[in-house]
DNA sequence: TTTATACTTAGTCATTTGGCTAAACGTCAA
DNA sequence: TTGACGTTTAGCCAAATGACTAAGTATAAA
């Protein structure tokens, strides 16, 4: 009863889910572009579509990314109340990344067709 | 040559350095203790030293703890570099788990042998 | 209503991770 | 120098993770 439940608390969460590659590249594009859709990523990370929707799934249950269904498609972004202190650091520490900086580079070619 | 080396970013071996819950409650008690024992983490974490050295070293290879050793003891307290925002976070977030409330208090009594 | 499209869920597999015990290492005391 | 003690390293095992394919669900177009 008091036992501990998994998902005991937020920030260990949060860190589970930026504890991984490719869904730090994608909180990281999140914050570049305020909404992507299932496909862009896809498209970024190079993964079956049943890969990209485990991430954003394992995302969406951290409480840092939220999804909007829009006919076929579903659209991410990052939550209101994503932790400030948590996006300030990203946003100085992440763009050093050469691999970053190429992914931003590839999003301006991915999202150019709209959905 | 170009490849990816494993420890690609910081903020990525941070965020994997911090995603277990035994390290996280290292360095949320290393917030509150400026220096400490790995003799008082063994006897936090309640895991056997060889665990305990484990966890550490890859909390040092993170880059966000470091080392002294003295004698045969081996003390242990956050890096001067340990990034301002990340601990911003933890310390609005991290304190309002009660394991880690518990973690403080038992702290106490923990570090009152001193070495 | 059927078909195609966009995504999710289920199931499988290889790799990583976190725990342990045992052995090695380094330092101090006798 | 020998022995004891604190920590680290090596090796092992079970559980978790991230990738895939295949099957399922939901929406829109034909």
């Amino acid at each position: 009863m008091t036992k501990y439940k998994d998902g005991m608390n937020k920030p260990l969460n949060a860190m589970k889910a930026l504890s991984d590659r490719n869904r730090l590249r994608v909180v990281a594009a999140l914050m570049n572009n305020e909404e992507l859709c299932a496909c862009h990523i896809i498209e970024l990370l190079q993964v079956t579509g049943a890969t990209a929707s485990r991430h954003m799934g394992l995302l969406i249950r951290s409480g840092l990314v939220q999804s909007r269904k829009a006919g076929r498609w579903v659209h991410y972004r990052l939550t209101a109340d994503f932790p400030a202190p948590l996006f300030q650091w990203l946003e100085t520490e992440v763009l050093t990344d050469s691999g970053i900086k190429a992914d931003r580079k590839a999003l301006i070619k991915i999202t150019a067709c709209k959905h």
